[in-house]
DNA sequence: GTCTATGGCTTGCAAAATGCAAGTCACAAG
DNA sequence: CTTGTGACTTGCATTTTGCAAGCCATAGAC
């Protein structure tokens, strides 16, 4: 589990997807933790592999993509909302947002 | 947060500590994930730094030291038990302790 | 006394992962 | 036909990891 989760930018992708309701590549680039392009390549790959991701074109020529988050993904919910609170009592200057959107699950 | 948690061993050596009551390092070196030890000395001066353990002597000749669990530290229990959750959901061959240990907290 | 073991680390170094900048590819707009 | 956008890939220097080995103090075995 931790093969997959221990690891800084991947919790930060699921988290987009899950609690942001970003889909696509650029959205998650644009996240204030500036995650590097190619390590973002890399962990949306995986998290593919893994299962917590799918991975959808939305057109063809030239392709783009928007990526969902399995049900598998989607019930890491509980994991990040017990981080967040950890973060929001010990952790200076911590935003959490008021309100999470509910993600589209897609399997 | 992810700055101090984003990394599998943190984790692991974190998930020790409270829920298997280990606290010395031979014991944290003997889990079956087998940290390597420039690794764990290292975790554990960081988890120290943050102020999720704290490091106490309990002999002199040779130095000696047990680590416990900080409150801080402790209250990342929520977190672990939803990740143990997930965990035993989705990854085969997850064995989760049906009993967890009441970890002695000291500030 | 000398050898071996134990606990808790530190050191050296090769291998892997990361971060940053730049490049690519397909198209769309001015 | 030059510029821009979105989604990546590539190259390379830096950092982190993993493994083995070494070290230090003391306790117990012979």
């Amino acid at each position: 589990m931790l093969d997959i989760l221990g690891d800084k930018w991947t919790l930060l992708v699921v988290r987009d997807l899950l609690l942001s309701g970003k889909r696509r590549y650029g959205e998650f680039q644009s996240s204030p933790e500036s995650i590097p392009t190619n390590i973002l390549a890399d962990r949306l790959k995986r998290l593919e592999a893994a299962g917590l991701v799918k991975k959808e074109f939305y057109q063809d020529k030239p392709p783009r993509a928007e990526y969902f988050i399995t049900r598998k993904g989607a019930d890491l919910g509980p994991v990040l909302q017990e981080m967040a609170q950890w973060g929001q009592k010990y952790i200076p200057g911590v935003i959490t947002p008021s309100q999470f959107n509910q993600p589209e699950i897609r399997d």
